[in-house]
DNA sequence: TTTATTAGCGAACAGTGTTCGTGTCAAGTA
DNA sequence: TACTTGACACGAACACTGTTCGCTAATAAA
């Protein structure tokens, strides 16, 4: 409820709002936190922001150029290392984890991640980072230069997957361990009426093929690819 | 235009119309050939049909599982060699490109097998093959079941990064050339204008970052991945 | 022949991104 | 001080989306 406005005042709307770009971008984060990517619609931005969906085409060209502004905030957030060559794999895989974490704190952002290649100077600050500390460890620009676009696709590609899951959690209002019973077991419980003869393999080691978590994959992932490189750089 | 129906027909339809799970499914793969994954609309495949959308619930209880039962039918058409584990690497190397092969050819529907994973008879038939061949190959269950994981990661986001360029050449009108010259010349003229100083490894590598190609980067990242594979087979 | 079942489908609902035109205020100019 | 200018705010609308509700009509079962 709101004060009514008294009529002898000649402005009606009580002042002027003061709509930036960086407070759409807030407003959009926000939601992205509270309830997923998919939730973020100009509308509820713009209702966020006691206003309507037109208002914000002033200070953003179109949901896709927020979601990227988006994106490149939360990029700011994640935090490097001093360089130190001598140790670039303990380096490259506390940069992708550090990333990984950032991303997951925001939801689904991950998918912005993939979609677009970061241009923002958060992005290009990553990005640099690893270009040289893969320089400095002594591989060639062409390995280094392949080297980060590989580890970049995998970080997004996993933060995303596994994004994906607790999307579904907030989707069916489950708590994370109720989320993880239903699910896999739900999935457990199809791989195990697999036929044996058909599929003799996955059936005879479902369990061990549900054991591991997100976090576990995700640095079995990091290590197959820095044992990659590191064999690289002896060859 | 369709001839009148004559009046002394009691039949106003000509024939009820049969429609089939297999035909829906059909029309959606059409229309991601030659439009994309986000013109695949209810209404769009009902009209490839000639009718209405509501039609369509009969056969499909949502777009989702639509869509999954899209990728179950694409995936079909990945042909696996007859397993040989004394030659694992190229056996593994071999299916992830086949695999990204025939996603790529129906456009985006990598991001289908990114959301979903694949609990179809395909889906398994594929996984099914990958996991024994590592399993033959020496490797412990739970390395064989955590690379397969990350492996069926690794081709899904190389598919759907790649098909995105593809989705903006069909959104643009140009042909793949002038995509080409167009959206890298734009991105390494961007990088080209980097300050020295707050970029110093990219601003003097501009052409090793934008050398390669999606096919070269994917291959590198299979390198990355059989190599660190071997690694743990060692130790 | 009568009844039950069900695919087909028109219409509608609630949601989306985006644009147009109008309003309205704040600063710049005469 | 009075007037013009220009930019922001925003209501309304457009063309879309996935999905549901009932009704029709054709087939299958009794």
């Amino acid at each position: 409820m709101e004060t009514p406005t008294p009529p002898w005042r000649t402005t009606r709307k009580p002042r002027r709002r003061q709509l930036t770009q960086d407070a759409i971008v807030g407003a959009g984060l926000r939601i992205v936190v509270e309830e997923g990517l998919d939730q973020v619609s100009m509308r509820a931005v713009a209702q966020a922001l006691d206003t309507g969906p037109a208002s914000l085409y002033a200070h953003v060209a179109n949901k896709d150029e927020l979601l990227e502004l988006m994106l490149e905030r939360v990029m700011g957030e994640i935090e490097l290392p001093e360089l130190d060559a001598s140790r670039w794999q303990e380096q490259i895989r506390q940069v992708m984890r550090e990333s990984r974490r950032v991303m997951t704190k925001y939801s689904d952002i991950a998918k912005v991640a993939l979609i677009n290649i970061p241009t923002g100077p958060n992005g290009l600050r990553i990005g640099e980072f690893m270009f040289r500390l893969l320089l400095e460890a002594g591989f060639s620009p062409r390995d280094a230069s392949l080297g980060l676009d590989r580890f970049s696709l995998y970080v997004a590609g996993d933060a995303y997957e596994g994004a994906l899951h607790g999307s579904r959690v907030r989707a069916g209002n489950l708590s994370p361990e109720e989320y993880f019973e239903q699910f896999f077991g739900m999935i457990q419980a199809y791989y195990r009426q697999l036929s044996p003869e058909q599929y003799p393999a996955m059936a005879a080691h479902v369990d061990t093929l549900m054991a591991d978590g997100d976090d576990e994959r995700f640095e079995f992932g990091i290590d197959l690819l820095i044992a990659g490189m590191e064999a690289r750089l002896r060859s």
